[in-house]
RNA sequence: GCGGUUGUAGCUCAGAUGGUUAGAGUACCGGCCUGUCACGCCGGGGGUCGCGGGUUCGAGCCCCGUCAACCGCGCCA
């Protein structure tokens, strides 16, 4: 007999019953009735009941296992009576008289219940993170991650896509984000880079000529988190294609991801349409570079309804270069209650407040309520309700001023009052591609610099340069789906001399961008293809999937939220010898 | 770096307006129980109320500071 089993926790049914069986699990939740004891066995693939009573030559032993010991049984397989099945668990038509028992692994008072779905503090579950992921849903959880990278890789084969693997250790690749930095002991003073993507290499790979490139692909990042954004790193589905146009990485990434959304959403519905947006309107309608389509709510510029009005507030603002005000309407938002709550959380954001009017049903019909309807008059009240197509019991919110001053506020009021007022669908997925992403972007001493990653190709080649550098739009894109940004991508700028062009314009000198990105400028000197990819994020797509609300439920270890490892306490002290052999010195913060 | 929320038993939480010895569930320990599947019943141990200072006759509760965790902003595909 094997020395630990001869099923598994899932694999005995009624087919089983006389059969002498060794399973081997965790204690999942013990029943002393004094002469039986029951306890639920649980491993990787199911929970089986085992039991005991004084007939048992180890019942002694049996009666003192607690939770979470891991143990191994033998004994035999008995049919339940019809009144004794379990028919929660598959095999509830079972159970095991336990005749012999080995403790593999005692376990002290546990820090974290495993039986139960309760909460527990983030803390908590990540320094016992062996403890939390025997639980029910972050295993689930981790199983479909695994599963998932299977039919993506799958998928990716299906597509003639071949998967290589690229360096992790490497050298600094300015992309944005923060570089972690590896010392280099073969040369003291000098460091590697951990990859923030394998960009350059991907590229590299086309211009070697293996035209569908693709990789699960880690990525590292010395950024602050977020619930959807992991510290230090994270997986992307990465790819690069050649001789390819945008809407051929579209074509090819799409029946992918889709496909994964379908095999493993559950019944929920994937979006089959996904449409395009150029990125100036997602901000305009939605406030946002990755919005929530499954909310229908759409902001719309009412400017010229307050040029002039007796809404002072508005009238001035619209004097000055640049503003505007914009409505987010509010279908069946129409009381005072819901506008001042959505008044005080624009407040609660930063900003002065947000202006409302809401239609109810008056002596004379529908009247206009709310301060801004007053100051504004009767006429224009309903120019703007007849604009935003609404009516009674309906309201409207009002922001002002320089877009970029209000734009995240506005999308993010627009995701609360579409889930407040019921109006976000659930249990669907819905897709749309924002594309035309501005190359530039001007900071607040007007200088400028890229918006994205330096790597697309500007849209109109050379001639384009010719604008002004806020009005370059790049083939850049980006995939939103449910207020996720899911994927980003671009067609690449494989043409040195429109390198050179688009470096000078955000103010990088020839010798910069040569000794910066002087090995995958060489390489383009020499017959580069033209190329574009994608790269998808997996965490993302299985927290979706999951229908989690933090990455960290979808990662097996996570860090903490000051990227901390508090299960294995990185970062930690680096020894005297580590750092003599480096040629580093610590300086001490303050 | 900034803002919000939270911090009480191993764990999850309750502790109006300041008032005697800080409670419950669960876990743990002991006892009873032969059909439970969140088994049940009886008993027990377990607390620097995050930490420091202050106000007060008296602080888990009020004030000041500080630390930590999470969420958001900045940052970041």
């Amino acid at each position: 007999m094997h020395a630990y089993r001869t099923h598994t926790c899932a694999g005995l049914s009624k087919d089983d019953v006389g059969s002498t069986v060794r399973l081997s699990g965790w204690v999942h939740r013990v029943r002393d009735h004094g002469g039986v004891l029951f306890i639920d066995l649980r491993d990787h693939y199911g929970i089986t009941q085992v039991l005991c009573d004084p007939d048992s030559p180890v019942f002694a032993e049996v009666e003192k296992v607690r939770a979470e010991w891991c143990i191994r049984i033998d004994g035999n397989v008995k049919a339940r009576d019809s009144e004794l099945v379990n028919p929660k668990i598959p095999t509830g038509e079972i159970e095991v008289f336990v005749r012999d028992m080995e403790v593999l692994g005692a376990a002290e008072e546990l820090p974290l219940p495993v039986f139960g779905d309760q909460d527990y503090p983030e803390e908590t579950r990540l320094k016992y993170r062996f403890l939390d992921l025997r639980r029910e849903g972050l295993h689930a959880n981790m199983k479909l991650r695994s599963d998932v990278v299977r039919s993506i890789r799958q998928r990716m084969w299906g597509a003639d896509f071949t998967e290589y693997q690229t360096p992790i250790i490497t050298a600094s690749s300015p992309e944005g984000a923060r570089d972690f930095l590896v010392p280099s002991r073969l040369h003291p003073g000098k460091f590697y880079a951990l990859p923030q993507a394998p960009q350059q290499f991907k590229q590299m790979i086309m211009v070697a000529g293996f035209d569908r490139y693709f990789q699960i692909a880690p990525c590292f990042r010395d950024e602050d988190p977020r619930a959807d954004r992991s510290p230090t790193d994270f997986y992307q589905l990465d790819l690069e294609m050649s001789f390819v146009r945008q809407e051929d990485v579209f074509a090819a990434i799409q029946p992918v991801v889709q496909g994964v959304f379908e095999e493993f959403g559950g019944g929920r519905k994937v979006d089959a349409d996904w449409p395009l947006i150029p990125y100036r309107e997602a901000l305009l309608k939605y406030g946002s570079d990755k919005p929530d389509l499954r909310n229908p709510i759409e902001m719309q510029v009412v400017s010229e309804h307050f040029r002039g009005s007796g809404f002072a507030i508005f009238a001035k603002l619209l004097e000055q270069e640049g503003t505007e005000i914009r409505a987010i309407p509010a279908p069946t938002g129409g009381s005072r209650k819901f506008c001042d709550r959505m008044n005080s959380y624009a407040q609660k954001e930063g900003l002065p407040g947000m202006g409302y009017i809401f239609w109810r049903e008056g002596a004379g019909g529908m009247e206009a309520a709310g301060p801004l309807a007053k100051n504004i008059g009767p006429e224009r009240t309903e120019a703007i309700r007849q604009q935003l197509g609404l009516g009674v019991g309906d309201a409207a919110f009002f922001l002002g001023g320089k877009p970029a001053t209000f734009e995240g506020v506005a999308g993010r009021a627009r995701n609360v009052i579409g889930e407040e007022l019921g109006l976000t669908e659930k249990d669907q997925f819905k897709f749309a591609w924002i594309v035309d992403f501005p190359m530039y972007e001007r900071d607040d001493e007007g200088k400028v610099d890229f918006s994205h990653n330096p790597f697309s190709m500007p849209q109109g080649g050379l001639e384009a340069f010719d604008a002004d550098p806020e009005d370059i739009l790049g083939y850049q894109y980006d995939l939103a789906c449910n207020g996720y940004e899911l994927i980003s991508g671009a067609i690449r700028n494989h043409k040195p001399e429109i390198m050179y062009k688009a470096f000078e314009i955000a103010g990088y000198g020839p010798e910069e961008v040569e000794s910066r990105f002087g090995g995958m400028l060489n390489a383009f000197k020499f017959g580069a293809p033209p190329h574009g990819g994608c790269a998808a994020g997996i965490d993302r797509i299985v927290m979706l999937l999951a229908d989690e609300q933090n990455i960290r439920e979808v990662i097996m270890f996570p860090m903490n939220q000051r990227a901390e490892d508090l299960l294995l306490n990185g970062p930690s002290d680096p020894t005297n010898e580590q750092l003599r052999e480096l040629g580093l010195r610590v300086v001490p913060q303050d």
